[in-house]
DNA sequence: CCCTGATTCGC
DNA sequence: GCGAATCAGG
């Protein structure tokens, strides 16, 4: 893979927008992250609103001006300042370019996007899957709320795997989840018993083994067991 | 451990 | 110019 115009554009919007080098990386393919911080610096535009962990950087004097070391091109687009955290983070087959100016108004129980892709509700991957009834929260603390996907949908046995596993979860918070970390949500997000089941999560998928198993589910089960 | 960007240096 | 290896850090 060679820089061709096309792909250098994209590395500069992406940068541009504070995705990370991996993700860029991944979006470009072809490329490792090394590559693409190397031609990053080679194309003279590297220092941003930091990254990733980082801080701030609060310019505690006078008028900013945070000169850009010589870029030719002037980037007239967005300020990256505020966490971009797009959408992306789809590696399927049909991307949308689509970049909504404006952060849509999400669920109640919020599901922020890191840097990574959003730890939020399963997205059905077409075909005959169909996400089965994520915990839906009673809004009552204190209660332990037993079945966490609402029972009756779920077949025991993936039940009990679920109930076995939660009792190993690694109890993440949101900022700890990654792409490989099970993203179930454990406990009432009103109360201190909340968290994220944290086990290795299946490969291109936002759950662990056992988390998937009650979060698709084949449509005919699902209509079978309705009822 | 996961991740981030920065730098070096042989190619 | 390129990018793997390495470094420095959260």
């Amino acid at each position: 893979m060679s820089w061709t115009e096309e792909r250098v554009e994209t590395l500069k919007r992406m940068w541009a927008e504070g995705q990370s080098a991996s993700q860029i990386a991944k979006e470009l393919g072809g490329v490792t992250r090394n590559a693409v911080i190397g031609k990053v610096h080679r194309l003279g535009l590297s220092n941003r609103a930091a990254s990733g962990t980082s801080e701030p950087t609060a310019d505690t004097s006078d008028t900013a001006a945070p000169a850009a070391a010589a870029t030719p091109e002037a980037q007239p687009a967005a300020a990256p300042s505020p966490r971009p955290a797009a959408a992306q983070g789809d590696t399927g087959p049909a991307r949308a370019e689509a970049r909504p100016a404006a952060t849509a108004p999400t669920a109640a129980a919020e599901s922020c996007a890191t840097t990574t892709d959003a730890p939020a509700v399963p997205q059905p991957r077409a075909v005959s899957e169909t996400p089965a009834a994520p915990p839906s929260r009673k809004p009552v603390p204190g209660q332990p709320l037993p079945p966490q996907p609402s029972a009756g949908e779920i077949s025991p046995e993936a039940l009990a795997s679920v109930r076995e596993t939660e009792k190993r979860a690694r109890r993440l918070s949101l900022m700890e989840l990654t792409e490989r970390t099970c993203k179930w949500p454990i406990g009432d997000p009103a109360t201190e018993h909340f968290w994220f089941c944290g086990l290795p999560a299946v490969q291109g998928k936002p759950y662990c083994e056992a988390h998937v198993g009650v979060a698709f589910q084949p449509m005919s089960a699902r209509r079978d067991r309705r009822r």
